[in-house]
DNA sequence: ATTGTGCATTGATGTAGGTCAAGAAGTGAT
DNA sequence: ATCACTTCTTGACCTACATCAATGCACAAT
């Protein structure tokens, strides 16, 4: 966990193309961290845009209260959710979802499925097409 | 602040053109709540999908602990940034970029901009070109 | 049985933004 | 001054997804 005490860091993902996607900038002040607690891979990059001073701190996931570790795992949800609206296409951000969600898939219309995902729900019922063609 | 019981509750925005965009699906002993903190104006609605059993809790903010505090504040920005991915254009989400983070502009490189935004350095070099045409 | 209502599907067409390739302009190293 | 390197810009073309409109389909109400 490093708080940037002067300059600028950025963490960022890589995604299978190679492309750089930046997920935060961490002016003065700020705390950045990789996030990759437990179960979930961390997939974040950091480093420091401008010369920079930090305080480096070590956490520990285990130590948390457990509503700052809901707080937390939180975060990191929301952390792959917008990961993947910047560098997924629809239908790995679907697979993802059903994974990620196969009891939600079986109670919600598609159409809901469709607006989590940031598509239509034409364009999520041609990407099942595709998908059922390919089996 | 609502604790589901049983059921399926949602939150979801709705963009200016009234397009529902969902954030959050929120099935057994999940929390959901629109964190509508202090400044921020909440753009967040919740209701149930299915019949549903909840147990609602006020929440205090100003009682929080300050990194809990902290923690809430960076929900709430990456709350924004999952809506903007979903129901907001390229051009718009420069501009709420550049109003929200103003010193950020001046100390990175476009294509760092157009990383954290989602898009390629070739469309924000356009986008802005557009914009100071209107001008 | 028939009518309505909401959801999923399909087709035709439109568009925002991506990709690729080529300059142009700034900056540092020799 | 020149070369190398990077950033930004511009143009031509492409693609993923949106939009609009029509159709089919299940299920509930009468």
């Amino acid at each position: 966990m490093f708080t940037v005490e002067s300059g600028l860091l950025r963490s960022y993902s890589i995604d299978n193309k190679g492309k750089e996607h930046i997920y935060m900038f961490a002016p003065e002040n700020w705390i950045i961290t990789d996030n990759c607690e437990g179960d979930i891979p961390c997939d974040l990059y950091i480093d420091a845009i401008e010369d920079s001073t930090i305080t480096v701190t070590e956490k520990d996931f285990t130590k948390l209260s457990s509503d700052r570790k809901s707080l937390v795992k939180r975060i990191n949800v929301l952390q792959k959710r917008v990961i993947m609206l910047m560098s997924s296409p629809a239908l790995e951000r679907y697979q993802h979802f059903v994974e990620t969600y196969p009891d939600i898939i079986q109670r919600v219309p598609q159409r809901m499925i469709a607006s989590y995902l940031g598509i239509t729900p034409e364009a999520l019922s041609r990407l099942r097409k595709e998908i059922s063609k390919n089996k």
